[in-house]
DNA sequence: TTAATACCTCAAGCTAACTTGAGGTAAAGC
DNA sequence: GCTTTACCTCAAGTTAGCTTGAGGTATTAA
């Protein structure tokens, strides 16, 4: 075991419960770093897992890598994050969170009046105009100001 | 243009804003169905809209085409969903969607409480643990029960 | 009737997000 | 000191969800 203050890969990727092989990935996509011993092995401060932590939590709500690391483009990569730059980052992810749970919501509300009805006008059917829910502003789903 | 009761790939395309190529895609997965014309061509009736409204708006919420072919076995395929075959799926839908804004609500709390706070001590909090919140019953997140 | 569209099939290609494997080095435990 | 376990790199493979392309047939509009 190495000092406390600083982690191998193999004890991110127990703590976080992925492969050490995803830790590669993530370090490669450039979405967490941390630096090397002696003997060419990756070390982290426990820092890392609170981003693991938020690449699992992000991912889980349809959130794409690359919007990810666009996302912490708010946090520092030489220094050690801050109470403020975390703080920073939860906000701007609050925001989208929130965004996302009205457009499910909106959704919800949609398909039991619309499916529930049978629709059968098919008029003013909100699933036969997918354009108004399903298609988002833009190309694709805006969920990360980037 | 074909009679008003039955659309062409083309027109299901044009509607739903997807590429005749998704279309294909998903009769191959047998998710949506319908018959061929005389010269091989796709026909569909417009119940095949409705249907690939939902699978897009699934999608959104991060569901697999799996899931999604599951779901839609509350479905016939042979005649024509009725009020009440749409009725039931979007109840199962319901009780899915329900949940997920349940979990993206406790995940966007957590966010709020524990990365705005610095979690210096790091021992109570959540994103540490992530097997709380992160990590779901079972191997991947259950949205829909098979 | 002829030209322009619209379709068809099948195979291959593509992006995201990883995993697996081969071949080799470092660190830890006894 | 030796053995086991942990790491390293790099290339190739994997799954989902489609798209693209080639080569050919149907349908529609003029």
């Amino acid at each position: 075991m190495s000092i406390d203050a600083e982690l191998s890969v193999g004890q991110v990727a127990k703590r976080c419960g992925i492969n050490i092989s995803a830790i590669h990935f993530y370090e490669q996509k450039g979405l967490i770093s941390g630096w090397r011993n002696n003997g060419n092995q990756r070390r982290y401060t426990r820092d890392v897992i609170r981003r693991i932590s938020l690449i699992k939590a992000a991912q889980q709500l349809g959130i794409s890598l690359d919007d990810i690391k666009h996302a912490f483009a708010a946090l520092p990569n030489e220094r050690t994050a801050t109470k403020e730059d975390w703080a920073e980052l939860s906000n701007v992810w609050n925001k989208s969170l929130t965004l996302r749970i009205a457009q499910m919501q909106k959704l919800k509300d949609s398909l039991e009046g619309c499916i529930g009805c049978g629709c059968l006008s098919m008029k003013n059917c909100p699933l036969y105009n997918p354009n108004d829910i399903l298609v988002e502003q833009g190309p694709g789903p805006v969920l990360l100001n980037k």
